[in-house]
This record gives C-alpha cells, structure tokens and sequence, in this order.
DNA sequence: GCTTGACCTTCCACCAACTGGAACCCTTAT
DNA sequence: ATAAGGGTTCCAGTTGGTGGAAGGTCAAGC
C-alpha cells in the first residue's frame, strides 16, 4: 500500500502518517523509487494511534498504549491506569470549561448587546486589579 | 513599576508580560538603564487580557476586547459577539470532552484491571481497520 | 571598594501535534 | 511530449507561552 490508500484507510491525513512515521510509531519499507510501502500491521497500528488520539490521548500515552498492545503478556491493569489519568484529565478539561462557561454566559446575559457603549463585559475585565 | 511589580499585581509571570509587549498588547516606557516601566494603564491592560484568557479567550479574541475596550463609542453589541463566540466554541469544546468521556468511561468500566492480558481498552482501540 | 544576591535585559530554543508550502521525482495516460 | 496525480524531502509556521544562557544593574552588607 502506498501512503494515500493508508490514509484512506486509516483516516489520517498523510502528513500526519509521515508525521508518526518520523516520531517512531511506525516504520514501513520502502520499495524501490523511495515511497513508502506499508503492510497491513502499519495500518493496524495507524489506526490503533489515531482512535486512541481522537479519545484525547496524547502522543505519549499513545506510545505507552502501543508498546502495551504490542506486549502479548501485559496486565490489563497496566492499560487501565492509562486510560483512567486520560479520565480524570478530562474531567478536569470538562470542569475547567465548564467553569469559563458559567462566568461567560453570565456575562453574555448582562450585557445589552445594543449599539449602545456601556458594556459589563468589558466592564468586569477591565476591573480595577489588585492593590 | 518594574516588570516585577507589574508581574505580582496582575498575576502574570514576568515572561508573559513581555511576550504580550512583543505581540502589541503593551508598549512600556523604558527608563535610563533599559528597564520596563509600567504605567497603571499597562497594568490595567494586563489584568485584562489575564482575565480575559482565564476565560478562554484567544490572544486574538484579547486583541479585538482591548481594542474595544479601549474605544470609548463601540457598541457592547461588538463584545457581546465575541463573547458569544467563545461561549459557543466552549460548548462545543465540552460536548466534545463529553463524548469522549463517555467512550472512554465505558472502555475504563469494562476492563478488569488486572494481572491478566485480556483488555477491552486495547482490543476497541486495535480493532480491524475499515475494508 | 568589593562582593553577593536579587533584579532586569536580550536572544535563542523548545513544548504538542501537526499543517502548509516549495521544490522536486515517479508513473500512467493521452 | 506532456500533463495530471501520485509520491519524496525539508523548512517554516501554528498557539501561547516557558526555560535557560549570558550579561547589565542596583542596593545592602562587610
């Protein structure tokens, strides 16, 4: 398979799959004029990487989770502590936004939205700072 | 006020405060030896585009709230858009997150997080490729 | 007067995770 | 012959800063 039916298949754009290719994830053959050459266990891995990205997994985690599905012997405990610091970092994303969403729309309610100046939401940004 | 008097009031470390001098949010006076001096409208300005990115404004969103903030006749109509603006990619940041979290959560869930191999986490995120 | 330590300065490099673009090669069809 | 549509490399840019080196400045203590 040459790079675009991989990204085809895969889903990643072939920039992306270069992309892992250079950081290590994968490591495909090359046949004679230079391309790529890439067997079905690359695409497997491709995939595996871009799911695993889409969940918010970060290019680190990936590594771990590979390397992991590679191992035929590994603990599932292993693969669930991963997964489970991949939750509560997205809980924390979750509250944080939530948290902005909350004083924002606060704002966005107060404010007139008329062709008039007086504005709260500049108005409580602009606040005096501290001391 | 030196940059770190600036820095301790507004709540920015130092390196912030000169990088938002080099994008133009700021232009400091500067005194004999080269040091930064702050008026309390550098200040003011500061804590506003602090507060303003702990709400999940872009540098690009503070560029436009400053500039408004610093026109006396606009509309709060043109804040409120921006405002709006962001509250939407919020949402859709948390609905996201969410989505996520939900997948994740059920994959957490079904792995039994022990000494054995067998893990739905990776099996889900290894599974065959589309055709 | 000298040193020490806390400040300040600039500049350059780096982070994540790609993405865009230039300049060029390879293959196939017309 | 040439044009379209692959592929290749490499360099630069994105966002919003952060870390560190190398060096200038200032005030206090001895």
């Amino acid at each position: 398979m040459n790079i675009g039916d991989v990204a085809e298949r895969s889903g990643l754009p072939a920039k992306t799959i270069r992309y892992y290719e250079d950081i290590g994830f994968i490591c495909p053959a090359r046949s004679a004029n230079g391309y790529r050459q890439f067997a079905q266990k690359d695409l497997h891995k491709l995939t595996f990487v871009g799911r695993a990205r889409s969940l918010g997994f970060t290019i680190e985690d990936c590594r771990t989770l590979l390397a992991l599905y590679e191992d035929r012997g590994r603990a599932s405990a292993d693969v669930k502590r991963v997964a489970q610091q991949n939750l509560a970092d997205i809980d924390a994303k979750i509250a944080d936004l939530q948290d902005m969403r909350a004083t924002l729309s606060h704002l966005v309610t107060s404010c007139a939205g008329d062709g008039r100046p007086d504005c709260p939401i500049l108005d409580t940004l602009g606040g005096a700072p501290k001391a």
